[in-house]
RNA sequence: GGUCUGGUAGUUCAGCUGGUUAGAAUGCCUGCCUGUCACGCAGGAGGUCGCGGGUUCGAGUCCCGUCCAGACCGCCA
């Protein structure tokens, strides 16, 4: 193996590398150089005395070139007998291409192979190292080291690197400071299920991974830690979705000593520095939505607000008039979709599948179409006459051409399926563009609500948050009616982040585990580590989560998360590349004293 | 726990109302080619149609079960 042994930095200082240049840097003005390239084998095209071989590292691709006459027959067989993937070591002179190539950066020159070295072959990959490859989810998730050298994937992992970069220079010059927190805590019964580790000193006790680490980081605040920060893997042993993964990475902050607007005003600046620094996109100031307000326009708790189609609730105007449907449910609400009119019967008829999917949940759809004669047609003509639906499309602000989308039932339900719908219809219009982010903050959350199967209260956000001041005695006899001092950051629909103005009174914090049903011994079993805190001088305080990988996918432009994580785990919670989970021994079994079922 | 979609060559897919020897593209192998760059041309190899059972004279195709993958619902304070 050649070993070139060259200089850089402190010329004193000499390091010993098997290139002197990478395959993305060589220019027209380096021609006549002598230099070594490594990397990987592209493609080779063999045109019969004359071999091209394109050598692809993380920086780009530099051409390499054989030719007879010019190469040893010795060089030319040992090139030929390379295919992809093969690891090179290639020694010679720049030299000016005859025919460029303008598509690639080093597209002028090209590398006069002298000296070849194979470092390593490599079996046939079982899918093609490209941008557009034509490898399906499954197989990349197998080989994902394959997966990870293809250009799209690395720039994806680049952003986040990016990211991480942004983010840690940002908080550290306001002051944060990152503290590392455990990750073998303790299980609670509070919010998502817990992975859990054995513990081989204490038999029969467990471990659990945290699902993030809020408890700790309200301890840093009561040990005078003001501002903290920690870029975070959590962990929820929950089902997966496309952007939910079991181990998961979070920016994690608290702040001492302030109100629920200076959290926000800090991490909205955060917020607009990121899509700054890597979008060149300069954000507005973000409105606040209180929930209610969200839940009533748009159905849902993390609005898409690059387009409109607000609900509009018609329940008086559609009742009364003899459609038993309308009249017997607590609301009637509905979408106005610009310039849909045109819609087919067998468009509509998708639309009402589509909503009556148990996945939707919906038991119907009515449509009116506001005609550009002025003239409507609905699918309930039988029941409302030209004036009642110009009275529902008045309402509903529609211009002539418009389709009005209206769905009825039990007020929660029914605004969670057309919330659906609206999605749905705001992507077949086109109206959902990646390269537009509309940021909003939702404020006012309810601090618990009822939960049917356990029939007792759950916290909305977790049991740390703080009532509104205004709503603390409405704490025990009408917890529903309490307010949080809560906030959620939401960009296109998407949950991006949350946080509160947490509680620091031992007796506050002790009403609200009453009201969540705990017994004074369990709250002091479980959270009395807290509880005895805030007995010795903590200060208000208040903070929020930022989803990370969220983050990058919608900085990326992804839906899913997984493309932005090196190592995801597929739907099943599983890594098909390590092939985990999987069982352990019988002796580690033993070790850790615990026996399977079965 | 549930709903939907898919599983056919190394890979991505087609294969209609069941019917003779299961196709295409790409990749792979061989040969030809001195300016290619998704090179081109000619030839070749490559299949337990996810698995198990059933219906039928006959199943890639229909039915039942099961496994795997993806999206979603429940769940995710």
């Amino acid at each position: 193996m050649k070993v070139t042994i060259i200089t850089f930095g402190d010329p004193k200082k000499r390091i010993i590398m098997l290139r002197t240049h990478t395959c993305g840097e060589l220019r027209i003005e380096n021609t006549g150089k002598e230099v070594t390239l490594c990397g990987w084998v592209q493609r080779l095209r063999n045109k019969g005395g004359l071999i091209w071989i394109d050598l692809r590292d993380r920086y780009g691709i530099t051409q390499l070139i054989f030719e007879e006459g010019s190469t040893s027959a010795e060089l030319i067989e040992m090139a030929t007998k390379t295919g992809r993937e093969y690891v090179l070591q290639a020694t010679g002179k720049v030299i000016e291409r005859v025919a460029k190539n303008d598509k690639i950066p080093t597209g002028a020159i090209e590398l006069k192979v002298e000296k070849l070295e194979v470092l390593n072959p490599s079996e046939v990959p079982p899918f093609t190292i490209e941008d557009e490859t034509d490898g399906g989810e499954d197989l990349r998730m197998k080989y994902r080291y394959l997966d990870l050298r293809r250009g799209v994937i690395r720039e994806k992992l680049a952003l986040r690197h990016r990211l991480l970069q942004v983010v840690r220079n940002y908080l550290d010059k306001v002051d944060f400071m990152e503290v590392e927190t455990p990750y073998l805590i303790k299980s609670t019964p509070e919010g998502a299920r817990d992975f859990v580790v054995p513990s081989r000193m204490n038999e029969g006790e467990f471990y659990a991974l945290p699902q993030s680490p809020q408890t700790f980081k309200q301890l840093l605040m009561v040990s005078g830690i003001d501002r903290y920060f920690q870029i975070v893997k959590c962990f929820r042993d929950e089902d997966l979705r496309a952007d939910r993964q079991p181990e998961f990475t979070q920016i994690d902050c608290e702040m001492s000593f302030v109100t629920r607007e200076d959290v926000i005003d800090t991490f909205e600046g955060l917020v607009k520095h990121i899509f700054s620094e890597l979008k060149g996109v300069e954000l507005p100031s973000f409105p606040q939505m209180p929930y209610d307000q969200a839940m009533a326009r748009y159905g849902s708790d993390k609005p898409d607000t690059r387009f409109d189609m607000i609900f509009t609730e018609i329940t008086e105007l559609a009742q009364g008039k003899g459609f038993k449907v309308f009249d017997s449910v607590e609301i009637v609400v509905g979408i106005t979709v610009p310039s849909a009119a045109d819609y087919t019967r067998k468009q509509l008829e998708g639309l009402i599948d589509f909503v009556k999917r148990p996945q939707v949940g919906a038991n119907g759809l009515v449509y009116v179409k506001c005609n550009e004669d002025g003239s409507f047609k609905s699918s309930v003509d039988k029941f409302y006459n030209q004036e009642d639906l110009k009275y529902w499309a008045e309402r509903m602000q529609a211009k002539s051409g418009d389709l009005l989308l209206i769905m009825a039932g039990e007020t929660d339900k029914t605004r969670a399926a057309l919330s659906v719908l609206r999605l749905e219809m705001g992507d077949r219009l086109g109206l959902r563009d990646k390269n537009e982010f509309s940021p909003l903050w939702v404020v006012d959350f309810p601090l618990l609500e009822w939960d049917e199967e356990s029939q007792c209260y759950h916290a909305m956000h977790h049991p740390f948050t703080s009532p509104n001041e205004t709503d603390l005695e409405l704490l025990e006899n009408e917890p529903a009616r309490v307010k949080a001092n809560a906030y959620d950051m939401v960009i296109n629909g998407v949950e991006l982040g949350g946080g509160s103005i947490r509680i620091h009174d031992r007796s506050i914090q002790e009403k609200m585990f009453d009201a969540l049903g705990f017994t004074e011994e369990e709250a002091r079993e479980q959270f009395g580590f807290l509880l005895n805190a805030f007995e010795y001088g903590a200060p208000p305080h208040g903070g929020i989560a930022f989803g990370f990988d969220r983050l990058c996918a919608l900085l990326g432009g992804s839906d899913s998360i997984r493309d932005y994580i090196a190592f995801p785990k597929n739907n099943s919670g599983r890594d098909v590349m390590i092939d985990s989970p999987a069982a352990i021994s019988e002796e580690q079994l033993k070790e850790l004293s615990l026996s399977l079922n079965d």
